[in-house]
RNA sequence: GCGGGGUUCGUCCAGUCUGGUCUAGGACUUCAGCUUCCCAAGCUGGCAACGCGGGUUCAAAUCCCGCACCUCGCACCA
């Protein structure tokens, strides 16, 4: 099984282990970031600003982890991101009370209702156990956010959900002082925290986790004067659609059969399947799939997730939500506070479509598809811009001045690259210590560097090797580890 | 949170049924040295574990009870 192999790898050499591990207190769904999992982590966002924020003219910001009870009565998660359970008596079975009065009453039930009030439902209607038939037991309310007390008055916080709330409320002076137009993309990446009733799988399902968002702000009615979208309207994308079936075609075609909501969402789709190209995920192992009404999250009149297929199945690296003026339209009614802008002489409420792409499972996406057991080796073969270690630096045997020698060659490397030098065992064993480590390059001092100031590079994938002079050796990697 | 299966050095495995000889053993890894002129070679030596808490017992890795975590299903999700 890949993914135990994966894990193996990332456990034994650091990526990512168990916070607090040495107590048995320690509760599921927090996890460390060791130095090379920081390291790949950092290079992952560096690209990220890189292929998106850069590339596409967005800006960026950084919010508060910590936000007022407002922020999330006006965004909706006090009342919808918590789920009414009950357990059966039975069976002892866990039910989510409001979809299971919807079936048997066959009527919307209204969000937010108090625990009372589902239980006068469920008595009025005899609802019973789905699986047993049992009686239910009391109501609980499962709200997901992490609830905090501010300062001596103990006032209600929360630790964010997800890092979009910022830019939602920070919206209008963004706007402002960075003097936009729309539309305009508004990025941030940072921790989120959601108080998951059962995290699973390691880094996949975490309670405090790392988000990279986008929020693009626009005015639905300027959409065919969208021009950047000519750039992308050729991509072929693959969309699973919410009925099933797969269509793989241009992204104009998309639009123009009203799958994709506009062509704002199909240049950013596009952008976005393009970024994850650059990361070594394979492309030919990712789509796009269309959410029905039900699978959307409460604000998201229309969603894609890009999905990546892995040996633990089809995993969702980024949601794509079209959130209308959702947002922006609920925290100017709360605060009580003017957020439209103007756009050219119209003044509007902008629509948001957002990219939220959820960075630690990127990141194990990125591992596994570029994780390989060869015969002899094993060899995690991340782009060479994206290694957290991008040079080996050895001497060939540890006598003769060569360590010396390389040790002198680690120091003028060091400060430009992030390299490791390594003198134990023989050279063989510190080459595929490098492989699974994920070192796309070694730099080797020998006999002959002595006498003619020459080093061998040897490549990970290739296991190739090739000579170079000292002097040219920071030139050399630079241009080996530039984004290609 | 519920149900099934699990938890012994960093990793894999032995020991648990049938409590004592376990001062917990081996292999790989790792570390210190020796060796070594390019792909996990060899030699010597070292570090390193019974998930946590309670109970039974003269005696617990071993039996019992809680809890935690892992894993598979349900549910939830970036």
């Amino acid at each position: 099984m890949e993914y135990e192999s994966v894990m193996k790898l990332l456990l034994e050499r650091g990526f990512f282990f168990p916070s607090s591990e040495i107590y048995s207190d320690a509760p599921a769904g927090f996890w460390e970031a060791g130095p090379l999992g920081l390291g790949l982590r950092n290079r992952f966002v560096d690209l990220w600003r890189r292929e998106l924020i850069r590339r596409d003219g967005m800006i960026e910001m950084e919010g508060s982890q910590i936000m007022p009870a407002s922020v999330f009565r006006a965004s909706g998660h006090l009342e919808s991101f918590a789920d009414p359970i009950a357990t059966c008596k039975q069976c002892k079975s866990a039910t989510r009370i409001d979809k299971l009065l919807e079936k048997h009453t066959r009527e919307i039930i209204p969000e937010g209702l108090r625990e009372s009030e589902y239980q006068d439902l469920i008595d009025r209607h005899n609802v019973k156990c789905p699986s047993c038939g049992g009686q239910l037991d009391t109501i609980r309310l499962f709200n997901m956010m992490f609830r905090l007390g501010i300062g001596a008055g103990n006032d209600d916080a929360y630790l964010r959900p997800e890092t979009c709330q910022s830019i939602f409320v920070d919206f209008l002076r963004l706007f402002k002082v960075m003097r936009c137009k729309l539309p305009i993309a508004i990025a941030q990446h940072g921790k989120s925290f959601r108080n998951e009733i059962s995290p699973r799988q390691s880094i996949i399902r975490l309670r405090e986790f790392y988000q990279a968002e986008i929020e693009i702000f626009f005015n639905p009615e300027n959409d065919t004067k969208f021009e950047k979208f000519d750039a992308e309207k050729d991509t072929v994308l693959r969309i699973k659609k919410a009925d099933g079936t797969e269509v793989v075609q241009r992204c104009a075609d998309f639009v123009d059969a009203n799958i994709l909501p506009n062509r704002l969402a199909g240049y950013y789709l596009a952008l976005l399947q393009k970024f994850y190209g650059t990361t070594g995920v394979d492309l030919n192992r990712a789509r796009f799939r269309e959410l029905g009404k039900m699978e959307r999250a409460f604000y998201s009149s229309s969603g894609f997730d890009f999905e990546v297929e892995t040996s633990i199945g089809w995993l969702e690296l980024v949601a794509c939500n079209y959130r209308g003026d959702y947002d922006l339209s609920r925290h100017s009614a709360v605060s009580k506070r003017d957020i439209s802008v103007m756009d050219g002489l119209d003044k509007v409420t902008p629509h948001v479509f957002e990219l939220s792409m959820g960075v630690d499972r990127s990141l194990y996406a990125i591992l596994e598809h570029n994780f390989r057991e060869e015969e002899q080796r094993v060899v995690l073969g991340l782009k060479p811009f994206l290694a957290p270690i991008q040079a080996g630096v050895f001497p060939l045997i540890t006598r003769d001045g060569l360590p010396e020698q390389a040790q002198s060659v680690y120091r003028q490397l060091c400060v430009d690259f992030s390299c490791f030098y390594d003198a134990s065992g023989s050279i063989g064993r510190r080459y595929r210590r490098g492989d699974e480590a994920g070192f796309p390059f070694a730099i080797t001092v020998d006999h002959q560097t002595l006498s003619d100031g020459t080093v061998t590079i040897r490549y990970r994938d290739s296991m190739e090797q090739s000579r170079v002079p000292l002097t040219e050796l920071s030139d050399k990697l630079r241009v080996l580890l530039a984004y290609s």
